[in-house]
DNA sequence: GCAACAATTGTTATTGTATAACATTTTATG
DNA sequence: CATAAAATGTTATACAATAACAATTGTTGC
């Protein structure tokens, strides 16, 4: 996961080679289920490959229409089941503001949610600012609220769409 | 809206005697639109006061429910049309984690969304944390990202549950 | 007042997102 | 292999949001 400090490399660029990202995401995720003796079965593993294929968010439907086989998309249960499980595995996240997913860039570690999404190529990066984290957990314990679970969205545009607007 | 040095005693608590908050919002409402030459019809009206009666968010059909008379409730479309208005305003706020809508607790000043959201009572709580905010936009700039809007959600235990749940 | 226009509301239909309930199949365990 | 647990299949439904167009209400200048 990025710390915003070396992050200008690390926003998902339009044309970044893509392959050991997801191959690596993959990978993770089935050394971690034997880990965890959880089962990475082919739904699950076929849901995970294709949110991983790519840095922008998919919706469900999107991902079901990208199951389908020769006797059409699966039920939406059946991405919604997967998706529940990968995301208890922390393999991925859901971007409440889009009704979207997208592959964890470290689901070793637990950690509240933190995006970046750009409006105009609808790409997404992950974060961890541990300075944005420690004013969260400070505000929520002035008001004696013990936290859950941390949801940061920050919507806007990469610096790459930036540039392209500028010509 | 509360800064959370003396969020305490702001945070919503189950028995608080609520109707000066729901009388102050409405209030604040007419002035602003009279200010701004914008109509606070009676469906924008009656949608906000269902809003404002209650710290915890409310769903769309939910106050569509609640709008109903004796010919039925209205059709969808009417509750969003209200809704869309009061956050044009900035009357109201959308909870992405929820797909819920909370009334703003200082509708004059244009803000981020920052929410505390107690999973037990639902109780929402809006504050703005300055350092949080400048975590967000730091972070933002670090990776060269240029902020439309954030939107933080922090969901866990307020001290009244936290409390309840000790007994 | 009233024509002309803009804003708001009404009506019907549709799309998108997510879950409930229950049956069947697959996998792990003794 | 019998049993129980986990995962998948099937059907139906609930909840969230928008599209398209008609009717009504409010505003403005004459
Ligand atoms: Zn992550
Ligand atoms: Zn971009
Ligand atoms: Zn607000
Ligand atoms: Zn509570």
């Amino acid at each position: 996961m990025a710390n915003l400090h070396s992050a200008i490399e690390l926003f998902p660029t339009p044309d970044h080679d893509h392959h050991s990202c997801a191959a690596s995401i993959l990978e993770a995720a089935e050394r971690i289920c034997a880990e965890r003796r959880v089962r990475l079965t082919e739904k699950r593993r076929q849901v995970l490959e294709i949110i991983a294929k790519s840095h922008t968010a998919a919706g469900a439907y999107e991902i079901l229409e990208k199951m389908a086989g020769p006797k059409g998309r699966p039920a939406p249960v059946i991405v919604y089941r997967a998706l529940d499980f990968l995301m208890a595995q922390g393999f991925v996240h859901r971007l409440a503001s889009l009704n979207a997913f997208i592959a964890c860039a470290n689901p070793q570690s637990d950690h509240g949610s933190q995006f970046l999404i750009c409006r105009d190529c609808r790409a997404v990066m992950e974060f961890s600012n541990p300075t944005l984290g420690k004013a969260i957990h400070e505000g929520a314990q002035a008001a004696s609220f013990s936290v859950d679970a941390t949801m940061v969205e920050v919507s806007g545009l990469c610096a790459a769409c930036a540039r392209a607007q500028h010509e």
